[in-house]
DNA sequence: GTTCCTGCAAAAGCTTTGCAGAAGA
DNA sequence: TCTTCTGCAAAGCTTTTGCAGGAAC
């Protein structure tokens, strides 16, 4: 899937608009996230930005994260084990993960013409696409 | 969704076929999942069979979800907040969950139809379909 | 100057593990 | 009899909370 990195100057906009306060930490979170779309967990937001950000703490990582989410510039993925990860990207699209190397795969997929049947009177809200198995460089390296 | 329930028996032979040794607090779970297909937590299936086995405990009711889930007469959903929810339904079927009550819905989804782009070489195990919103019934409340 | 954020320590909540006694086959 | 399960206590993890000092506006 494609996408493009925002400049820093655009993450502040992004921030701005959406009436969260500049902070280094947020700014900080914000660029991992969009530097690295790899579906990252708080740990991997946490050792990623440790070497830069030394003081940085995970209470911060979380806190940063759950504002983020509120304001709707970040996605928060709960596909198995007990370990939230976050996604930049808000567009609908689906998830793949790999069982073997743990990889979190983004897919296209046309939600919308979905047939369901069963939520007559139902409010949605969101809607996820969760698929798990082995991912096409796991099932070469076999 | 329409369902039936099982016998006892036919629960015994279940585990029976699934090479899985009988014993009372599992023969219980698994009653209990057949009975309530409310898509419980562990916390549910403990309040729900505490009167009747007192002396039941946390860590049998994991230990037999996990040997249910791996026989595969179990699925495990992992749908928001840090806490699973165990589904004896095992036909493909989509999941609701409800912001306001928290209850979990079935829904009919053909997911054999979706058309999909970006997984080509993936090997793909399980396709899980997650939407959440209000469902009708806290809709009325309203 | 006021409000809100950061980060430490502690707590909370879900799940797993180690192990001795008990139950299933 | 031999294997496997149960249930207690403890530990392991992720995430949240309380709060004092500090940064943003």
């Amino acid at each position: 899937m494609n996408y493009m990195r925002t400049s820093m100057e655009n993450l502040t906009t992004k921030l701005k608009n959406s009436n969260i306060r500049l902070s280094h930490q947020r700014l900080k979170v914000l660029e991992y996230l969009d530097n690295n779309r790899i579906h990252p967990t708080v740990d991997q937001i946490y050792n990623g930005l440790h070497d830069e950000i030394p003081t940085l703490s995970k209470t911060t990582i979380y806190n940063t994260l759950n504002t983020l989410i509120e304001a709707g510039l970040v996605k928060i993925i709960t596909i198995e084990d007990n370990e939230a990860r976050y996604d930049i990207n808000t567009d609908l699209h689906g998830h793949f993960k790999c069982k073997a190397c743990g990889n979190i795969y983004d897919f296209e997929i046309d939600m919308d013409s979905f047939k369901i049947k069963g939520l007559d009177g139902f409010k949605v809200f969101t809607r996820d696409v969760y698929y798990s198995g082995i991912c096409s460089k796991c099932v070469e390296d076999d």
